[in-house]
DNA sequence: CTGGGGATGGGGCCC
DNA sequence: TGGGCCCCATCCCCA
């Protein structure tokens, strides 16, 4: 499916401020330092948990990101599937899935590591990522000015080579590019992650560490942002509203089954 | 069927 | 400029 939020939306002026929310133990960041191959984590003071929200921000159906309403098709879907959580999902389009699926991973370190696009085969995930780095290319793109001239080498396009995406940053590419070569690896299972704390989030699913409590109930999360998403269960009004019959639901995700259902199917 | 929890991906922002 | 974090978004699964 398209991933919507590819697109970047502003809704709001100013983000939470999870800094107010009550401190909780430092335990959090107690991981396995050895599942981090890239990264030493710093530990990181009061970013802890239990969000203040002065009032409820309710989402109509008409106030809905322009991607939910739809399916994107506007959004160009990489090759391949996207829905890395599916664990029946065994990457239709060959390349840049070799090293993304939610399996636990082959336990053939010469067919983990390999390279998707020369065949190169690595030593570790983190030598994968530095070779893979050099299929990615900058090159002088076309802009389209406002009054319709067009003029060349104006700006650089950094294309990706896993797919058809590019970005006007070295900085921004290379930031995609871990997505594809997965550089994190989680020494437990071997799921590789594209960011040091998406990998963090992952091992916390292996010790049970929920560092997010809800100060509601004695609930406990490991996520920050499935914490928030609790949290609208505790609120009278939920933050996503049906334009139609202005029902409120704890989660877009909601609302969107709720648009489709009979109940309200023309929104 | 619905609501909620778990897990995860990625762009933007901040330092 | 790059790393780290925040937030949003979504899918899957289960009660």
């Amino acid at each position: 499916m398209p991933r919507s939020f590819l697109v970047k939306k502003y809704f709001s002026n100013k983000k939470p401020n999870y800094s107010e929310l009550e401190s909780q133990t430092d335990q959090r960041y107690a991981v396995f330092p050895q599942c981090f191959p890239l990264d030493d984590f710093p530990t990181r003071e009061g970013d802890s948990v239990v969000p203040n929200y002065p009032s409820v921000l309710v989402w109509t159906a008409s106030a809905l990101p322009l991607s939910f309403t739809a399916e994107s098709p506007s959004i160009p879907s990489p090759p391949g599937p996207l829905d890395l959580s599916s664990q029946s999902s065994s990457s239709s389009s060959g390349e840049e899935d070799d090293c993304r699926t939610s399996d636990p991973p082959s336990p053939d370190p010469a067919d983990r590591f390999q390279c998707a696009h020369c065949g190169k085969t690595c030593s570790s995930p983190a030598v994968l990522s530095r070779h893979q780095l050099t299929h990615c290319t900058a090159s002088p793109q076309t802009v389209i000015t406002t009054t319709g001239a067009t003029s060349t080498s104006t700006r650089a396009a950094f294309h990706c080579k896993h797919c058809p995406k590019e970005y006007n940053s070295l900085g921004a590419l290379k930031m995609h590019i871990r997505s594809h070569t997965l550089p994190c690896v989680c020494t437990t299972c071997g799921k590789a992650f594209s960011r040091p704390w998406l990998l963090r989030g992952h091992i916390r699913t292996h010790t049970g560490e929920r560092p997010f409590s809800c100060p509601h109930c004695n609930r406990a999360f490991a996520d920050r942002s499935n914490l928030r998403a609790h949290l609208q269960t505790h609120s009278e009004v939920k933050k996503y509203q049906c334009g139609t019959c202005s029902r409120t639901f704890s989660r877009m995700s909601l609302l969107h089954k709720h648009t489709l259902s009979s109940c309200c199917p023309s929104v």
